[in-house]
DNA sequence: AGGAAGATCTACT
DNA sequence: GTAGATCTTCCTA
């Protein structure tokens, strides 16, 4: 697999990045790689905007009214995929902390690296700028179906994984706000991006 | 059964 | 800045 801006050699997150507080991984998640596999395609973006959902402390959090057919996976070992439907799109988490807490980070913008083409084909638009600049347009971009849901993001055959940066990214460049699009638990500043980046939502 | 709610997006003013 | 499209799940609002 050839690619311009990415290595596949590049280290793949482990179950202990991800067995942690959603806040911590959802900041240390910016600048990281997200890579879905296609077939003989690869797509691979950088992860931009995230937000951390707190299990049942959290009243915006899909746990927090215990489980259902729909969260399931949310339940999982840190480290799984959890993919869910918002009206007509797909939304990714993954989850994190120990199995059987209902915790997650949501990522909600990535910045393209490779396989735009494709990205661009399953949004239907050409305009890059708005490729995956929001966590629908991301899924839509990505090809993240429900058929991604409960998957291992921890290992390097999976169709879904994430894998690490070349260097860290400084705290400094992290900026916090409270979280976009829900009504309960708004007051919480669990939105986290990486300031000045062009794809971050908004 | 049926309806409301929901971690969105686009197109309009 | 706001309205409307649109789809699945869950609870009876």
């Amino acid at each position: 697999m050839a690619f311009k801006n990415f290595s596949p050699k590049t280290k793949i997150l482990p179950h202990s990045f991800y067995n942690r507080k959603p806040t911590v991984v959802a900041r240390a998640l910016l600048g990281t790689y997200i890579v879905r596999k296609i077939g003989r395609n690869v797509l691979v973006g950088k992860i931009v905007e995230t937000e951390a959902y707190l299990s049942t402390a959290d009243p915006a959090a899909h746990g927090f009214n215990g489980k259902t057919n729909r969260n399931k996976s949310l339940y999982k070992r840190a480290g799984h995929a959890y993919v869910h439907r918002m009206r007509q799109w797909h939304l990714l988490d993954v989850v994190t902390e120990k199995e059987h807490v209902p915790s997650s980070v949501l990522i909600r913008a990535v910045e393209p690296i490779e396989g735009m083409k494709i990205m661009k084909k399953f949004r239907s638009i050409d305009d890059i700028q708005n490729l995956t600049n929001g966590p629908g347009k991301f899924c839509h971009a990505f090809h993240i179906t429900m058929e991604l849901d409960g998957v291992d993001v921890t290992r390097e055959k999976s169709a879904l994984f994430l894998a690490a940066p070349k260097s860290a990214l400084p705290s400094k460049s992290i900026g916090v706000s409270s979280r976009i699009g829900i009504s309960k638990g708004t007051e919480m500043q669990l939105r986290f991006w990486i300031k000045g980046n062009a794809f971050v939502s908004r």
